[in-house]
DNA sequence: CGGGATCCGCACGGATACTG
DNA sequence: CAGTATCCGTGCGGATCCCG
């Protein structure tokens, strides 16, 4: 903060480290479980049918399918196209927003199943050592 | 489950588009909000006390704070060391696993702090255009 | 087919008080 | 100082029914 002449410009000091700032949600949204596989689909596939969406991602509910899309969308991370035929058609794609976080989440996800093997033996270690 | 004879074969295709797979849990955890907190801020002072930490991730409780520290040791991400003084004191500081994570975790971080604005305005006219 | 609406259990997450 | 223990509200997340 603290540079003069931001007449129209929102200074842009989202810390996640301070109390209460936008940026600690948007953390958490972006790193949830569905979102992060969402964007991964949707990388792969490029454009995806609801339904699609709902069998890659094995046990998702469609509550919580939907309402991660809805958040994805309002924060201008996927695009909702619909397609008014007799039975609806909606599908959704990354926007360029979406695609440059795509780039980092997918590299938790890779590291997630990289490392898998390593954490389930960590965690083998501490429960036999709580003994 | 269902795929007979996974004797000794650990496989490693831990897919977290897989119905109940570990890795989704594993996903979750180090993709939340505190936990990505830690990692960067353990990332940045090397070797953090439990006080310090609760004042560098504001408005964290104890609970929180304890919970998101004992998963990451108990997944070999961060290491617990405890010094026997008088008033105990304590020491958190990243493996090498919990740095392999912090590369990737920061990025999501950075993004958030970087893409704040751009989901603020996506957000303002998502809202606007439903009215 | 793609959801919106609703009910509900339960675990997450915060606040407080207490202990080694 | 670094937790543990406890209470408790809120909202996550699943299941179900129904509508456009």
């Amino acid at each position: 903060m603290a540079t003069a002449g931001q007449v129209s410009e929102p200074i842009s000091s989202w810390d996640p480290y301070t109390r209460g700032c936008p940026s600690r949600d948007l953390l958490d949204q972006i790193g949830s479980k569905w979102a992060v596989l969402v964007l991964g689909e949707l990388g792969r596939h490029g454009a995806c049918r609801f339904t699609q969406l709902r069998q890659q991602l094995a046990g998702v509910s469609e509550k919580m399918l939907t309402q991660t899309l809805r958040t994805l969308e309002r924060d201008g991370i996927v695009a909702r196209h619909v397609t008014p035929s007799v039975p609806v058609r909606v599908d959704y794609e990354l926007t360029p927003l979406g695609q440059s976080l795509l780039v980092v989440v997918a590299q938790i996800k890779a590291w997630a199943e990289a490392n898998m093997d390593a954490v389930r033996d960590a965690r083998d270690a501490y429960d036999a050592a709580s003994d």
